[in-house]
DNA sequence: CTGAAAGCGCTAACAG
DNA sequence: CTGTTAGCGCTTTCAG
């Protein structure tokens, strides 16, 4: 149906391989011949057929961008925009993408197989039989927003360390000593490194934490909102609180509307990944901004490198940075 | 370096026209070689390569969604949610998925040429020069959110008046007459339907649409805000706003919040497109529930019928339902 | 600088 | 039910 090389050879006369030559490497042919080869190619239409070129030369240029997580995928905005960063990334490159869910990471496994996938970008908590697997079959791998110790792969990650330093630092300027956590299950290494963020910044600020006041939820804004009732009820209620993300603290602000806490007057709010609720309640959010563009962009170069040979870094650290608004 | 069919071929004793069989058409070889096959497919770890499959087939089996968007693409949570509904369906059927932007759809159409895409799926506001190439290289193509009449092509769609009339009619019920609307530039095509099913709703419910009660906005919190600002200062005042989309309502409830105005006591307000937001907001926001899963997937089903020269209805109208929430 | 020819891994007649 | 064989469209030596 479409054109093939074999009609462009015909129709400038010049051989098949001659053809070829011209769109993988035109400065292998004369100017003179190139000239006429792209002549017959415009005028019939012709473009390289990717799949036979693949198959010829043995190599894809396609990677995979895997997104292990039980529920939403890329309707967490989160990964939304890790996905589209590494999207944009991918095309540049001229390597094709394919995003997928790891519902059933075997079967995801197999497909990149099948698919002659060369290599796949993991996001979130991926398990490590999952990366071994990939291994196996000769896949690179790169983790992206996660981490995983004694295992060989490169990492992109955020320093949520940094971020949660400039939180905390952020309440104690305005005159916050009193800060508690509601840490969401967002997911294990995400609430587990800014946990131990929280404690540790704490720590560093000679501040006392109450363990009281660190408190875990679902993900959810009830749920953060029910947490925060509880945290906000009593006598001693913390003068600032930090949510595990976005949408916990906007629960959080739930909660001090129902008990009319006015914010940031007598409780300040904080979140994390400055999604774009944080423009939408009232008074607008206080959030660490995690760079995901970032982040995807260092995910495809990664995978670059290693699908290249070249040297990878194993740990890579994109810093985050404090977006002040309304709550705080 | 991952096992051929020649490698199992070997390995069982059967031919590789007979490997092959077993794994397209299993029920086309004895039990018992079957069985052999398999074995000797599994101690390889062979797996089907896709891509030589697809040259000898001369199909690849592989789709595509294009969101046709400026800005945001899968950042959007609107269009998020048809792309997930798209992915699964695709996996579902054993079809590959490729997501892209229009930035540049000329590009974009080459790209879906020499990499094989059999069918494209155009959400948002695709043009027509763009259909027309797609058609030229022999390109199936199913419109997603949008329409575009005079063309012969399938296409799937909210049914926006539907929507507006259980909206309107839901703000009568509370004894809302003065209703307004700000409609958003969020697409040609949205913010037409939308507006033009405004004006017939209230007509048909025998109201006056004041001119002055519709408003045109940019689709941000902050222009929204501004807008519904302008609008609630006046004397005479609308006692009901609806927004082009979620977003814009949220834009609403800020300036309501900005001049005191209790929602819902003294100020109805309505979204579109039931996203995340409509959780997160104080009160939280009544919204038009748009299906964007079943508009996914009926996108894909529809492209599969067009493949394989099935009927297929020209357009599909997806019910909206209502989410009454605090802000009505 | 260009051409001839041998595959890449698999499918699909066509025979047997 | 199974095997033989001729491609699918392109790349890549190897000669010329």
């Amino acid at each position: 149906m479409n054109a093939t090389i074999y009609d462009v050879s015909r129709l400038s006369g010049v051989s098949i391989a001659t053809v070829s030559r011209t769109f993988s490497n035109p400065d292998r042919v004369r100017d003179a011949t190139r000239q006429k080869v792209f002549e017959a190619a415009e005028i019939l239409h012709y473009s390289p057929n990717a799949i036979a070129r693949a198959m010829a030369r043995q190599r894809t240029d396609k990677i995979a961008f895997l997104i292990c997580k039980r529920d939403a995928t890329i309707l967490d905005e989160f990964y939304a925009r890790i996905c589209e960063s590494i999207m944009r990334r991918a095309i540049r490159s001229d390597r094709q993408l394919v995003i997928s869910t790891a519902a059933d990471w075997a079967q995801a496994a197999g497909t990149a197989q099948n698919k002659q996938v060369e290599g796949v970008i993991l996001g979130g908590s991926a398990q490590a039989d999952m990366v071994s697997e990939f291994q196996r079959k000769h896949i690179a791998v790169v983790l992206v927003n996660h981490r995983m110790p004694g295992f060989d792969i490169p990492c992109v990650v955020s320093d949520e360390y940094g971020g949660m330093r400039l939180a905390v630092g952020h309440l104690l300027q305005r005159g916050r000593r009193d800060i508690a956590m509601i840490a969401g299950r967002i997911s294990p290494y995400i609430t587990g490194e800014r946990y131990n963020a929280f404690l540790r910044v704490m720590g560093e600020y000679g501040l006392e934490t109450d363990a009281r006041h660190i408190r875990m939820c679902d993900p959810t804004v009830e749920s953060a909102a029910q947490t925060a009732l509880e945290l906000l009820g009593r006598k001693d209620r913390p003068a600032a609180i930090l949510g595990g993300n976005d949408v916990v603290a906007a629960g959080v602000l739930k909660a001090a509307h129902r008990l009319g806490l006015r914010v940031p007057e007598e409780l300040s709010v904080v979140g994390f990944d400055d999604s774009t609720v944080c423009g939408m309640v009232e008074p607008e959010l206080t959030s660490v901004h995690i760079d995901c563009r970032r982040i995807g962009e260092l995910g495809v170069d990664r995978l670059h490198a290693l699908l290249n040979d070249e040297d990878c870094p194993q740990v890579t650290v994109v810093p985050a940075e404090l977006r002040v608004r309304g709550s705080t």
